[in-house]
DNA sequence: GTAAGGCTGTGATTTCTGTCACATTATGAG
DNA sequence: CTCATAATGTGACAGAAATCACAGCCTTAC
């Protein structure tokens, strides 16, 4: 595929280091691609498919943060490469996914040398802290009913489908909360005919 | 004041740029720096004092996300100020407190100029990143009674001082919590000989 | 077809937190 | 000193959400 239709704001020189030095990798819907404490060697910019990006506390509990899509890159990485850090959170596969490695030791010099590079950075880590804060608005300020409708809309904006092939488990997971509970809403949600339910399937009206 | 010290990072030239364009400005306790929605015309060098950097609902409350010291800058404010973004979010002097005020069209100047600069601005996104992450953390993961102590300890860890200054209603405000439970929680703290309660005033032993 | 396992629905109960109501105590102004 | 006000303590209750228990129901593998 043609990774450069994803990133037209690229400059043409910068376009060839990274065809040059940057690898494809592949990787299996459920694959992990990060893990918390991991130490990070590239930064990931997303062709195909979608990475979940989720916090995970020592219970095995996941809460989930954002997704990234084709066309965006995971801004902690970004940041951690820099400076050499471990990861703070887990991302894994949702989809099968294609993505483009850049080696962490090019970071500095794409920086300093590319404009468009630099832009993509920058616009990269504004997108993810807005995001995080629309994070924090919803589990510091709403209760889990708006939080579960904010959810499914988030999750069709970023897919485009009307259709969520969720179950109530994994939905219950990404908000840190439990099936009963998510079920329990979803029914009262279909009941005042925002959605209809269906097996491993929720469809949004 | 001699605030070279407390960015004892950044080269002479930098120095030199910051001395002449920048503007050090007062605020009084209290005073509100910048508010959900308003335009970001400079990012904010801390030289003295503590800015609190929290959200707002509609309903008033305030959520609070983290403290901003001496030798730091508010990372929105850069971001915004890179793409002339308004403000997501809103801070407060909690103390009186005197800042630098770098204007928003030195950012992308400086950034290309000064590697020190550069290397400050990706330091400032990641500690904050860094920070709202744990206080996802907090908030998804762990109850009111682990939120208080993570609460007290960020504010003597802050302060350095093990004396927090602080009402109930002041701390329940940021918790986004009720002044009662609070209290509540903290009476309980002191039965387990972590705190010792005063009027507007709690010790941490 | 049938058995097993993964989903979903639903009631009962408990825990945590927020809210209301009001008592008590400390502080500071006059 | 005295009173007004702010801060704190506490009981009672309400509501949201977590947990437990279990019953159907839909797939899929065999």
């Amino acid at each position: 595929m043609n990774w450069k239709q994803l990133f037209p704001q690229f400059e043409p020189e910068l376009i060839e280091v990274i065809e040059k030095e940057a690898v494809q990798r592949s990787f299996n819907a459920g694959d992990i691609i990060m893990r918390t404490g991991q130490y990070i060697k590239s930064t990931a910019l997303v062709l195909e498919g979608q990475i979940k990006i989720y916090r995970e506390n020592q219970d095995g509990g996941e809460f989930l943060m954002y997704y990234l899509g084709p066309g965006q890159a995971c801004a902690i990485s970004m940041i951690c490469a820099l400076q050499s850090h471990t990861s703070e959170i887990m991302a894994k596969a949702e989809e099968d996914t294609e993505v483009l490695m850049i080696p962490v030791q090019l970071m500095d010099d794409l920086m300093n040398k590319y404009k468009s590079w630099y832009q993509f950075v920058i616009q990269t880590y504004r997108g993810r802290f807005d995001e995080l804060l629309s994070v924090v608005d919803n589990i510091a300020f709403r209760n889990m009913d708006e939080r579960l409708e904010f959810y499914l809309k988030r999750y069709t904006d970023k897919t485009g489908k009307k259709i969520i092939e969720l179950s109530h488990q994994q939905i219950a997971d990404d908000l840190n909360s439990s099936r009963e509970v998510i079920s329990r809403l979803l029914k009262k949600m279909e009941q005042r005919n925002m959605v209809k339910l269906h097996r491993n399937m929720i469809e949004l009206i």
